[in-house]
DNA sequence: TGCGAACGGATTCTATAGAATCCTCAGGGT
DNA sequence: ACCCTGAGGATTCTATAGAATCCGTTCGCA
């Protein structure tokens, strides 16, 4: 019998486009994975072999496994050495933890931005702001994702780019952006969240832009954690996997 | 001429025998890189030439480029697609918000500690921190190194092991642990802060030990910068590069 | 029947080669 | 003097092959 218990894999899906040709086979097979295991094609504990997820990519063996590498320091999958990669199991606390995280790092970067930014930029993200409720009431989810990511991008780069951006996009990373389309209430507690971090920006106020900013994203978290809980990720949930 | 600017490399030592030859390549050749880097051997924006690098360790150019995609979603690298990997600058700025996070992390597994570890847990632990400091007497840094570790992974992972331990790890990593031993007064300290945590754990009080460990965190990095200001580790110090 | 050792297939891991890309520099034109 | 263009070399990036390792199974033996 084959080694890894002959499980019939998932179904291929396109390599994701956002990342098109001109980035590097390593990233878009990373991100192809972290969704993957989002939308749940992949579990855990299962093995992800390297050659049968080449074959499926129609690429080598080389940029998945460096795919791998970058997930394992990411806790997406878990390397163990000479045995292969598995994908990491997750806990609803896990989830909240990481949430917990990214509200503690984003809030102190939202206080430091509150220094630093304009009026007129407040104003411009004010703006993007308006278009996103448009995407949103027009029911555009990507262009909804997009401008929401671009409002956290520019607060969050606002204080330069340091060691706390890159630990931010590691806990942000973890779910797919536009994977919050599926998330009931996603667009509309943003819409109603992101007011009160512009008030607070406006104003120049430190502490409330960090409280205003934490407040977000660990509500955001609490949404995410119910759609996971209601789609059956979670390792207790219902489904359980092989044995 | 050359496409790098040609610069002489920094003088090839030994690979990390701390990570035997049970070892992956890469993990071996992701420790010799940290630690070339916070060591000044490999200096910021300097790339990394692979093939360069796999010639020094006598490895092939495989293994060089995974241990780089690894320290780069570390955030000890950059990677520059199709350009190359070079390493990153860090500021003491950088540093202070790396053991903020730190600090953050691991206070909440700390106060998690404090709610599951027996009495028998932290007497252990203080059998292990007075073996701690005779190898500290003793001069024998690198036992009391590996002791002070010994004793945090205890705490960490009384709550199990998950997220949070994979993103306190990604904090704790940036610096090779042996280092410590040139940071002037850092067994001093950890011998002192040590003694509040035990003392909050042994309560039970997650509260107090959330406290005494945040603050331990943040004290060695206070020493950690004090430290790296004088051996002019940073940008914009006395040494700057290339340029 | 129960247990240990060796075999065989599958998979990971490292090395190497070739294609694609980028940078530098020289040369010619405006 | 300035810009555009193209050649050449160096380096990254992907693919592929071979060595090392692991797992499940079977065979031999008590």
């Amino acid at each position: 019998m084959t080694r890894g218990g002959g499980k019939p894999a998932f179904e291929p899906r396109r390599m994701p486009d956002r990342l098109d040709e001109r980035h590097q086979l390593s990233e878009r097979v990373a991100a192809y994975v972290r969704e993957a295991i989002m939308v749940g094609d992949l579990r855990a504990p299962e093995f992800i072999r390297t050659e049968r997820l080449a074959d499926q990519l129609g690429v080598s063996a080389t940029p998945v496994r460096e795919a791998l590498m970058i997930l394992h320091s990411e806790g997406v999958v878990r390397w163990e050495p000479r045995r292969g990669f598995r994908v990491q199991s997750i806990t609803a606390r896990d989830v909240e933890d990481l949430f917990e995280v990214q509200a503690f790092i984003a809030g102190e970067l939202a206080a430091r931005a509150a220094q630093l930014l304009s009026a007129e930029d407040v104003a411009r993200l004010r703006a993007t702001h308006a278009e996103l409720e448009r995407a949103h009431a027009a029911g555009d989810t990507d262009r909804t994702e997009r401008l929401n990511h671009e409002i956290h991008r520019t607060i969050n780069r606002a204080g330069g780019t340091g060691r706390l951006t890159t630990l931010l996009n590691l806990t942000v990373q973890y779910v797919p952006r536009h994977y919050y389309g599926r998330v009931d209430g996603w667009a509309h507690a943003s819409a109603h969240d992101h007011e009160d971090v512009f008030a607070a920006l406006e104003a120049g106020d430190a502490d409330a832009a960090r409280a205003a900013m934490t407040a977000h994203a660990k509500h955001i978290g609490r949404l995410l954690v119910e759609h996971l809980h209601r789609v059956h990720a979670f390792d207790g949930d219902t489904e359980q996997s092989v044995s």
